[in-house]
DNA sequence: GCCGATTGGTTTCAGATGTAACTATTATGC
DNA sequence: GCATAATAGTTACATCTGAAACCAATCGGC
């Protein structure tokens, strides 16, 4: 017979339930990074996501942008509009195959770059502050993990 | 003179960005559990929270929902119409004070809360396959940590 | 008791997002 | 070469979300 101990807990305390974790961490953490950039640059959390791929490794089509930052195109699509609006980002012409429109950064979006890179990287720092390097490498292979796990789990429906 | 070990990074890599990493894992998880209830019960994330609050705690007021899920009262409040439209939530009179309207599961809110606990339990056991108990305790301490860590930063503004 | 402030909750409006349809261009099979 | 399929990207529509305005009921000071 079973113990009580090792019974599978059968109520659901969703303040412990670990989908439910992860989404309040991520936005929360979203939201704050977002209130750092929004206010001086007035960029959607997009179109910021947009401007650091391009900030790595343009020239990239939309395409390509949306499968580094896990976007669909009809995102992307709109926030590069957004960005071009605006003259942060360019959209320049690839005659080989003239239905790709290979974007990157202009001189005014790096400069916005440059500025929103350390803002960035300096919350991070903060967050990561919580804890120690060690925990924080543990971390980070911990969520790597879940991930790649998360991504098998959905294959196989 | 700083050795180039010790300077901390100046290029933001998205792929390695905690807070991208964060949000990119989180929206995975909750889309995938998302596809196991949506199917057969037809309910959007937020009403699923709501009704898993109700579920441990009713009779619980609008308000008080919003609280223990971090949602919105505007989302509250949409959530709990389309729950009570379906009769899945019942709304009482609490006669001491009208503004209030507490709130639980109808029968059928209960059976159907009873029938996604399950998938929802099953769901987070095979996620957190990817890692060892220990590596589990560790995950849920560390990401705890920062949390609460986030938290703060995010008062202190 | 009465008036302004507060609280619980809903509605409204504007912006964001996802799915599907659409246009333009290039690749493929015959 | 030409018809069909596939690909890059945009547009349209329907839904979702958040902020602010709003209504109703209660609280607080006097």
């Amino acid at each position: 017979m079973p113990s009580p101990l090792q019974a599978p807990s059968r109520t659901l305390e969703l303040e412990k339930f670990l989908p439910y974790r992860l989404s309040v961490l991520a936005q929360l953490v979203s939201e704050s990074l977002h209130d750092l950039y929004a206010g001086p640059f007035d960029l959607a959390v997009t179109e910021w996501r947009v401007m650091a791929a391009l900030g790595r490794f343009a020239p990239l089509t939309a395409s390509e942008v949306g499968q580094r930052i896990v976007m669909d195109k009809v995102a992307v699509s709109r926030a590069v509009a957004g960005l071009e609006k605006r003259g942060l980002v360019e959209r320049t012409a690839d005659r080989a195959d003239r239905r790709r429109a290979p974007l990157r950064l202009s001189a005014r979006g790096r400069s916005v770059h440059a500025r929103i890179v350390p803002l960035a990287l300096e919350y991070e720092a903060e967050l990561y502050g919580a804890l120690t390097p060690e925990e924080r490498r543990q971390f980070d292979a911990l969520s790597d993990r879940l991930f790649i796990h998360a991504q098998l789990l959905r294959q196989n429906r």
